[in-house]
DNA sequence: CCTCTAGTTTATAATAATTATAAGTTTCAG
DNA sequence: CTGAAACTTATAATTATTATAAACTAGAGG
């Protein structure tokens, strides 16, 4: 399987069906209607964080005919390419994050809603030896919020 | 539920059965032999990182007989009353930590295997403005580690 | 344009971790 | 001691996810 980095995911209301097809060619996927759907609904607007449940919901609403099955098979796809990055939060569920550049997350443990926190808004200094021949394949700062009350 | 904060769960060989049956009832929880024998197990030794199924397995190569559904209800109780600390590092399974100091987790992608960073070896500076009327419940920093090669 | 085939979709079954149920057992307060 | 509430456990149920396999389709090459 291919893996493009920087694809311009960024899809607007207009964009021509030939492009996003080409996008997806560019990361190794067959432009089906399906993955085009999904594609629409993930990057037509601000960043989101979503699960296989519930976009499977919000394309149903929106009138797509897919299966729970071909969403789980896009967002996996979608992840190998690196399209969308896994936020692990909640032992039931996976999240997946449209945005994938370098950035941590609010989990609200009362909602269970994730929110970004801009990459520069944190800072991990990080001293600690890695065990040996190891070395660092990525970072996740989670920090877990409550209401006040 | 009783919770109890620094209940002093470190448990060497030759700790009289009254003495544990107090620290159980000093959380709130019975002391049945299956809680008196995962308590052995757990806090004997060094911090430890185990999922249910490996301690299970543990417990049994041990000669204790308990159930897997006895060491799900005392994993999840134990951690209820802040004896374990519950880590979120594979969608697949749950790990509990025997630390639940503050501090955070190497998590080899290779193998699976977890690793304690002390509290002093890493440094989150959090700037980011929470969400309104939210509080901090917790930050987890998890440094996902893989072979060079 | 056709055609063929490898890549896809999808209904459905399978898996795996975890939780619920309910019947029998044990703890421990009185 | 005794009884009620707490606990254990075999088993069934649940839930998220992946596997299977048959039907369909994209798109390369004629």
């Amino acid at each position: 399987m291919v893996t493009m980095e920087n694809v311009n995911t960024h899809t607007n209301q207009n964009e021509s069906h030939q492009t996003l097809t080409d996008k997806l060619r560019g990361v190794g996927l067959r432009a089906t209607r399906q993955r085009l759907d999904i594609w629409r609904l993930l990057f037509s607007g601000k960043d989101r964080h979503v699960t296989a449940e519930s976009l499977h919901d919000e394309a149903i609403s929106a009138g797509m005919k897919i299966s729970l099955a071909t969403i789980y098979n896009a967002l996996n796809q979608f992840t190998d390419v690196g399209l969308l990055r896994e936020v692990l939060v909640d032992p039931t569920r996976t999240y997946f994050d449209t945005n994938t550049s370098s950035h941590h997350h609010f989990f609200n443990i009362d909602n269970g809603h994730l929110t970004d926190i801009p990459h520069d808004e944190i800072n991990v200094s990080c001293l600690p030896t890695l065990p040996d021949g190891q070395i660092i394949d990525g970072v996740d700062v989670l920090i877990r919020i409550k209401p006040v009350a």
